[in-house]
DNA sequence: GTAATAGTGTCTATAAGACACTATTGA
DNA sequence: TCAATAGTGTCTTATAGACACTATTAC
């Protein structure tokens, strides 16, 4: 497929690649970190799971598709989204040359319905630790990915709130830390540096439970836009 | 441009975008961290200064793309190369729908030589405090991005040394953190922080110049890859 | 009382920042 | 001698981690 260099004014010319977006979808469900998951139903790689994901239409950018295709997916807008990197090895899709620019996107517990496409057989939920591999193309490579992704900007971000419900206790934003890092975490200091960061609102509200009852919190948008806020738990993290 | 939505099987009856690999290259020269940009001939944006880049040709992978630009621009083979982000609006050509995977690379001080090509009028290293502004398209954008990726990058990686040549001094080291960062670093410290982190290899060449002369260094890159390292110098980073 | 869960206090080791000091060259 | 640049030492303060302790509920 020798060809000249293409300038920018002969596009319709030459072959063009084909463009989709992969997104990745996080929930905590039943306390422990989940990813949904398609399972194709066509060549290549029927009956194996896959990211959900579609073509771009030239009417959208990429973050428009991407939010289409969750809500197509999962009936749920006003997620975090983020953009997660962008594969393009050749023979990734066996029939085309396809492009992927996957994203991450994380969802509300218990917010989310599921709904089935007529592309894909089942649409279920997975745990991160108990994942159906191989999966379809290259998105093993993707889903570790993103899960590495996840973890780094946890530790710097406040990208765990995404996760909870408006209203939860402290030690319930530990276990979320915990999923994710993969690591216990210390509850006096946890209790001690979630505080001190100040991005915690306290709330009138107690839950009941087996033992002491506990206060729920509120997190503070307003102050998760501040310069300088960073809630670092480790730091040799490197994405 | 309504449609329905095309699955995976049926590729070829859909419109597709154009899909183009952009690089921004840094570089130090004269100790001042520069960019590459070249100068557009045609419309649109002619007269302009880009980031350079081009489509991408459907047997070649994107990191293949941008090194292959990368070398068509300077001539430089063997540099730090990653990609930075995707960039997908729909309006960012007036020609086509055009999505850009940029990448950064960084080039080693003084490696670099730079050949013009046919679609550009004229190509050039800028300072990146004083850039032809506005650029093309949403380079502008681009290169803020690729700039902030930099400096949050800096601080837990060894990419410095990306910058440096092989043999280099402490002080030359902290010369580039400080173009990079912005802000002034202190001597002792930075000695200190350095040392500890057990990167550099004491070299037996002396430099002579004004002052006393200097002792230079290697980059261990053995080290580089361990699990552990971190150089960081600020607490407040955020990508 | 005990089990279960929530939440606090405190000690210590380490690392960061400020900054003063010493060292070695050329003119 | 001084100017110029290279390099070291030390004090203070902030923070992370370990871990023991107290608090409030149901039974």
């Amino acid at each position: 497929m020798q060809e000249e260099r293409p300038t920018r004014s002969d596009i319709s010319k030459y072959p063009l690649p084909a463009v989709t977006v992969d997104v990745v979808i996080f929930s905590l469900i039943n306390r422990t970190l989940h990813v949904l998951l398609v399972q194709r139903k066509r060549w290549p790689f029927e009956g194996r799971w896959a990211i959900p994901g579609g073509f771009i239409r030239l009417d959208e950018s990429l973050e428009e598709a991407a939010r289409r295709e969750l809500e197509e997916e999962t009936g749920v807008r006003d997620v975090y989204l983020e953009q997660l990197y962008t594969f393009g090895d050749v023979q990734r899709d066996p029939r085309h040359r396809v492009i992927s620019v996957a994203y991450i996107a994380l969802v509300r517990a218990d917010a989310q319905t599921i709904r089935v496409s007529d592309e894909s057989s089942d649409v279920r939920w997975f745990p991160v630790d108990n994942l159906p591999t191989p999966l379809a193309f290259d998105h093993d490579q993707i889903l570790a990915y993103a899960l590495s992704r996840l973890r780094s900007k946890l530790e710097y971000t406040t990208l765990a709130f995404q996760l909870l419900p408006e209203l939860f206790s402290i030690l319930e934003l530990k276990h979320i830390y915990e999923q994710i890092l993969g690591e216990k975490l210390d509850k006096g200091n946890f209790y001690r540096k979630i505080k001190e960061a100040g991005i915690l609102e306290e709330t009138p509200y107690i839950r009941e439970g087996r033992g002491r009852p506990t206060r729920l919190w509120r997190f503070r948008r307003e102050r998760a836009g501040d310069k300088q806020f960073v809630f670092r738990w480790r730091e040799d993290r490197r994405d």
